[in-house]
DNA sequence: CTGTTAGCGCGTTCAC
DNA sequence: GTGAACGCGCTAACAG
């Protein structure tokens, strides 16, 4: 089977490459006839440029990547139909890569796309990551990044984030204000910007209700969340008195509520749980989980944008084109934007 | 700032582009003492290789293709992860595309494919696809293609699946084991394949148990979640004898849990729910719903591992290396492999 | 062991 | 309006 390039047509036409070539791209200069013969040949066999050698040629890849630590979360799952919704209106193709929350990983990740094959990065930094020598070294070679998220203050570049402080201020509110006493806060790194700034919001709200702030009832839960069950149960049974928890992470929202059942202890009577999460069941739990959602779809499709446009022009992404959106408080009884 | 490429390198060592190229590849043909000097440069100039004029030339790109209806479902979601898992080991990368189960999109997408973008591709057909001729093309270009989940039985090569049929008779020996008289069974969409089977096991389930089939307590699903929920109210209100539910997606077995709460319908006592899902909360809800779960996870990382074994010897795909995966019935006291 | 040469398919000069 | 020629960065065949 004769492959079907520009050569190939150019020959069945009796024109030149290069005339084929401008045809297909709706050149000014080359007539209405000939454009009208290139096109139906090239429709009738199918023609599509090859992808790399246009690439390369024009040094563009019209593919952006995705780094994220997983997919097995909703709010990730969410957050690429926004990325893919968004990129295929304007022609990229997205590649998608996860880091599992393994620095390690993320920087060999990051590595093989100093290769020219994206045009710019989204990215969701992990867990685990300190160093960011590897993320600035390819924002050195020119590709763009924007991330979302879990950002890398450290990077000068455009951010998507929800009000993480002021939702979890009024998670915590919200407890207080459902007469718990005790709050735990469960979170998974604390080194990450999410993580701080929901336990600011937490350790913020404590204290203009008056509280004293009990480092005991912080958790830190860590990457198996087999173990994070045990380490919720312990501190549930070395700290009785704990009425109200506020979970960070959807997983740990879950764990807690597991566990919760386990040690017999009801919901909401004794002790009221609530949970950033972008699960659509939980509202179906009985009682149902109290959840802290974030806009997870609008998020990417708002970092795509502003990726692509920064990409299409040729421009540095400036941190002044961050942007912050609203999470939303699904209670049993009320529904709130933070 | 000077490109970092195979000339540059070469220059600045003073050998020639070939060398330097075999160098890196690690070739035999060169001396050990020259590749230490290559290496060292590159390493410290943080060469990459352009991946695209690779491309270009050994005709191959090191990257597969993702095509599925979309990502915000927790079997798509596990699935994309045992793809990259597998994909990244073997060093490639993954391009994800979302058809939203649009026909036309799923078109377009194919044929963007054809431009040797991929050097294969896994994919599950969108629900509204009757027409195969898209997929075929890309076979004729020599993409090798793999199915998973939703197969397309019309087209040559292997497909992995989990046991449709026997999972759909189980789900309702199930019901009917509990003592549910009016088993309703709601699908998406007849003419997928793991829908037909899945109801093709009820059915005969049914038939086994000596039971009528009743045309009425068959309700197939729209594409939009709200007119489900519509739906299946409706059913349920003119049908109020049925006892028993066999949802044969995970968006509508939830939605039917909704349903059943709005009207005040009890599970299990009034009505028994049993639905194939991917949701670890599913088994929190109380009472927990009964699910058939397919293992996703799995599922992305055999197919994908046949993909690439046909991809590296370069030969056609067989659908003798199809495989059947197993999934598990996890209900409220046992818990079951299919 | 190393260098020279010739493309991969495409887009863009520069001629005519 | 069209064609010839060049080069993107890399790999592979052929020399030496």
């Amino acid at each position: 089977m004769t492959p079907v390039n520009l050569k190939s047509l150019a020959q069945a036409l009796n024109l030149s490459i290069a005339t084929v070539s401008r045809a297909l791209q709706d050149s000014h200069e080359v007539s209405t006839q000939t454009k009208e013969r290139v096109r139906a040949l090239a429709a009738e066999l199918n023609y599509q440029p090859n992808a790399y050698a246009s690439s390369l040629r024009r040094n563009l890849s019209k593919t952006i990547g995705v780094v994220i630590p997983k997919v097995a979360n909703h709010f990730f799952a969410l957050a690429i139909n926004g990325i893919e919704e968004v990129a295929r209106q304007s022609g990229y193709h997205v590649l998608i890569y996860l880091t599992h929350d393994d620095y390690e990983r993320e920087v060999s990740i990051i590595q093989h796309l100093k290769g020219g094959r994206i045009d710019g990065l989204l990215m969701s930094v992990a867990s685990g990551t300190e160093d960011f020598a590897h993320i600035k070294s390819l924002q050195d070679s020119n590709v763009p990044i924007v991330f979302f998220d879990r950002v890398c203050v450290e990077v000068s570049t455009a951010k998507v984030t929800t009000n993480d402080y002021e939702s979890g201020y009024q998670a915590t509110e919200h407890l207080v204000a459902a007469g718990c006493e005790q709050i735990a806060h469960l979170l998974i790194s604390n080194n990450l910007s999410i993580g701080r700034n929901r336990l600011q919001g937490y350790l913020d709200a404590l204290q203009a209700h008056g509280r004293i702030h009990d480092p005991e009832l912080i958790l830190q839960g860590v990457m198996d969340n087999q173990q994070n069950v045990g380490l919720i149960r312990e501190l549930l049974e070395r700290r009785p008195d704990i009425d109200g928890i506020f979970a960070s992470v959807e997983r740990l929202a879950i764990s807690s509520y597991h566990v919760c059942r386990q040690l017999g202890r009801v919901i909401p009577d004794d002790i009221k749980i609530i949970g950033f999460s972008n699960l659509e069941s939980a509202s179906l739990l009985e009682p149902p989980l109290t959840t802290i959602t974030q806009p997870a779809y609008e998020i990417g499709k708002e970092a795509a944008k502003i990726l692509l446009r920064g990409v299409e022009k040729k421009k540095a992404i400036l941190p002044s084109q961050s942007m912050v959106l609203e999470s939303t408080l699904f209670g049993r009884e009320s529904t709130a934007r933070v």
